[in-house]
DNA sequence: AAGTGGTCTAGACCACACC
DNA sequence: GTGTGGTCTAGACCACTTA
């Protein structure tokens, strides 16, 4: 293929099609990366060193290793220097949104049945989880979607009063769950684990599947700013639902 | 709460402690825009107009605005403005990442086996997939990954040999098809569903679970550049086996 | 003390959209 | 033409790390 070169070099030859300076910096170290030239953890020429190796202003180079920086090709120490990082694992997104606009979004009509709405003491896995004292009272709801009256849905939600000291008088058969706490607490942070599971006989009886259907099961737990907003453990039938998501670099 | 209050006014009250220009100028939007303040698709002040409005420099605000564009709270349209943007959905990431480091990782060892690698002639389907003429040549690769001895994933892999003509020549003992492929065409955009299935009977006997165990079926196609790289469909057991992210905005 | 990255400025030229 | 965002510069001051 090619030898080593030097940034550039490699930036000299890519300019081809004119594009903004601090672009051609980037695209020239990612390809520096890529290519094994520049190995993870080496230290990369300082931006002074840039300014004169490429003749452009500081604030150019900067913006190029900044946004490196923050797309995570590059990792930045104050008073140290930069560095190569890592090589990003390969990271899509699984865009997870309101299931009544999703199954809207599909020409379906969506409907829901509230089986609970009620106050309850948190276990102490709970009150760790959601950083609150053993004892404390949490909301929990149990809820069924439906598209087109086909459940899709089970729903088993813990919810922090602190946050939605409303939750309990909502009706969740005209906003969901979901929708209601996002406009409260708009989500900050999030986890969740995937997994594939069979569900027990209850849950077989209200997602109407047989003993030998598996389902995707999502645990969630999502933060608004530094409070645990709601756990969420979600089940979806395996023969009706699927998760779809795209990743563009 | 707070009545409506201009930009100026949220930005002078949250600089009690100081913190960079820009960040005051882009928490001080974030606030206009939770709030309600700030609507989905209205226009938001000009860079000039904040210029004057603030009393910052122009390069100052436009990187406030250029990070909340990037990260998705505004859109901007040259000649045209800035305009607050849609809700984001909430958009956790699922690390997706080469099965032999994950599992070194956790400190345990990875090892392979190989069961099939091969050309074969694409499905019309497949070519489909694949963008390219339906009886193009095509490689396939079949391998059962194990954690400490346990099968934990079932590789089978389909991939593009333009991209990778010398993938039949590879030793999927000693490096991954994932490794591999990364190296030689690193992923540029990619697209996956996640389901959960019953494995059929070779699977079962592969992964070593039982006809009662949920797998965890991924099936994932990416890019370099213009090109489908691979197509995968990954299997996994469902007690061995969770997918976990986190999501920070 | 010297070198690093972090930020900020005042001014400039450009491409683009709209009138 | 006017206003918009997109980029670039030369210089500056600062906070931080290392020696």
């Amino acid at each position: 293929m090619s030898a080593n070169k030097t940034l550039s070099e490699v930036i000299a030859e890519t300019s081809d099609e004119p594009s903004p300076l601090y672009k051609q910096v980037k695209q020239g170290i990612i390809n520096q990366i890529l290519h094994g030239h520049w190995q993870p953890h080496q230290r990369v020429p300082s931006e002074s060193e840039l300014v004169s190796e490429l003749g452009f202003s500081r604030m150019t180079i900067n913006r190029a290793l900044r946004e490196l920086s923050t797309e995570g090709y590059l990792l930045r120490l104050q008073g140290v220097g930069t560095f190569v990082n890592e090589i990003k694992a390969f990271t899509p997104m699984l865009e997870v949104s309101n299931i009544s606009d999703e199954i809207k979004s599909r020409g379906h009509f969506h409907t829901s049945r509230v089986l609970r709405v009620q106050k309850q003491t948190a276990s102490d896995s709970q009150a760790i989880q959601f950083n609150l004292r053993p004892g404390s009272q949490l909301f929990h709801s149990v809820i069924v979607h439906y598209e087109n009256d086909n459940p899709v849905q089970l729903e088993d939600r813990v919810v922090n009063p602190e946050v939605a000291p409303l939750y309990l008088q909502q009706d969740f058969t005209k906003t969901t769950p979901f929708a209601y706490l996002s406009q409260l607490a708009p989500l900050t942070a999030g986890e969740h684990t995937v997994e594939a599971v069979i569900a027990n006989d209850e849950e077989q009886r209200l997602l109407k599947i047989s003993n030998t259907e598996a389902c995707l099961q999502i645990l969630r737990r999502t933060w608004h700013q530094e409070k645990v907003v709601t756990c969420a453990r979600l089940l979806y039938p395996g023969g009706r639902y699927k998760m779809f998501g795209r990743f563009q670099k």
